[in-house]
DNA sequence: CTTGGTTTCAAACATCTGTTTGAAAAATTA
DNA sequence: TAATTTTTCAAACAGATGTTTGAAACCAAG
């Protein structure tokens, strides 16, 4: 089980159909023959190279979870090398710029692990239980730690609270989890196109945050 | 299979049963005899009563799908017998006020159906397509329209959007799907009560409502 | 060409899935 | 009480699940 050009290839062939299963489908939905079929694999090559079902999808996770925190990380950065405290509306923009990024390139994935981490919300697999702190613990603290010095007049809790609703916003949106579409039948809102999304939920986002504090 | 007063019974203990863990486990990671060894019920009675698991995952629904809607649409509906133009706040409110009361409403399952919407949004079942707009098309038609009156600075399009956001914030709000739960040890916010989750919400909805149109 | 390690493959593994059966038990009606 | 319907139950159904096996195929190094 090296690093060879064929195992490479297979592993990652493996890899290219589970994300998409496993976003479309969710994890207990999608079959290791699903996976194998889609892939052109044989049914063993899954755990030959990622040991069980529960290593595959813990495989699909941590290739595109660094890639994505250091986008998102990136961006921050370069906004706290400044002389100026940052805005919550551009600590936003940095933190939409991460996802909308992704989207737009095909190489990562595309949005697809941007829908595996709204899954995720809201049905946690435990094999994610450690490496989800581990990945994003110093992501959310640095973006929260931004936004409490851009909105002094919240408390640590309400900003914490709005943290909440707008990466909730924010992650549905960009994995198109649209309520509209679900309840009409015809929903006008069915983009699926990063930058609109972005462009659409800034106003909303920032506003929200800049608000008072809850009475 | 008539109604009498044993099949009501046994009935509404597989309903209880099934709606804590389809919300907990999802369809598809919930067992038929997952469900009725928590109920107290052999095996076959989903089929004798629902006829499949699928058909009792629509009765789950159903149960709770029309008293949710009346409650959503019953304040909405004061606010509209009012002389006066309802402003996106207080249509928020009454949006909101929905979901807290019901959460506060053991008789109707707390918040479970809730949880329950915010999971279908993610995973949609395929046999909610038809029911999912059938129930809800109308009261997402007249909030969308109450806003649109209180929003007129907004295109249709932008209100689309803005509900979208808005309702994704609200349903994982009220689900508990917390971020900060899944990304760092010791999350801050893991409040369950319902008015507290109101009250967060509204300022941040308000204000992302009333934002300006995007550039 | 041969050797030794890597990768593929069809077949089978035990276990779990939703569903059905037919008879026993319970409740209702006559 | 007797007849009839409704409800429960253990057992079995066929099919799908994730995983393992052991041999064949492949491949690169000697």
């Amino acid at each position: 089980m090296a690093e060879t050009a064929k195992a490479l290839e297979t592993s990652t062939r493996i890899l290219d159909a589970a994300e998409v299963l496993f976003v479309e489908h969710g994890f207990d939905a999608t079959s290791m023959r699903m996976i194998t079929q889609s892939a052109g694999v044989n049914i063993a090559a899954v755990n030959y190279y990622f040991g069980s079902k529960d290593g595959l999808f813990k495989a699909v996770f941590e290739r595109r979870a660094e890639p994505f925190a250091r986008l998102t990380l990136q961006r921050l950065g370069e906004l706290e090398s400044r002389d100026t405290i940052p805005t919550a509306r551009e600590i936003t923009e940095a933190f939409v710029a991460g996802s909308a990024e992704l989207g737009r390139d095909t190489s990562l994935g595309g949005l697809l692990f941007v829908r595996l981490m709204g899954r995720t919300f809201v049905e946690p697999h435990p094999i994610l239980k450690e490496s989800m702190p581990r990945r994003y613990g110093e992501v959310t603290r640095r973006y929260i730690a931004a936004y409490r010095r851009a909105l002094p007049h919240l408390s640590e809790q309400e900003v914490h609270w709005r943290f909440h609703f707008l990466t909730s916003a924010m992650f549905n949106a960009f994995a198109g989890n649209n309520v509209l579409r679900l309840f009409m039948d015809q929903p006008l809102v069915n983009a699926r196109d990063p930058i609109l999304i972005a462009r659409m939920l800034l106003p909303f986002i920032e506003a929200g945050l800049n608000a008072p504090a809850a009475t």
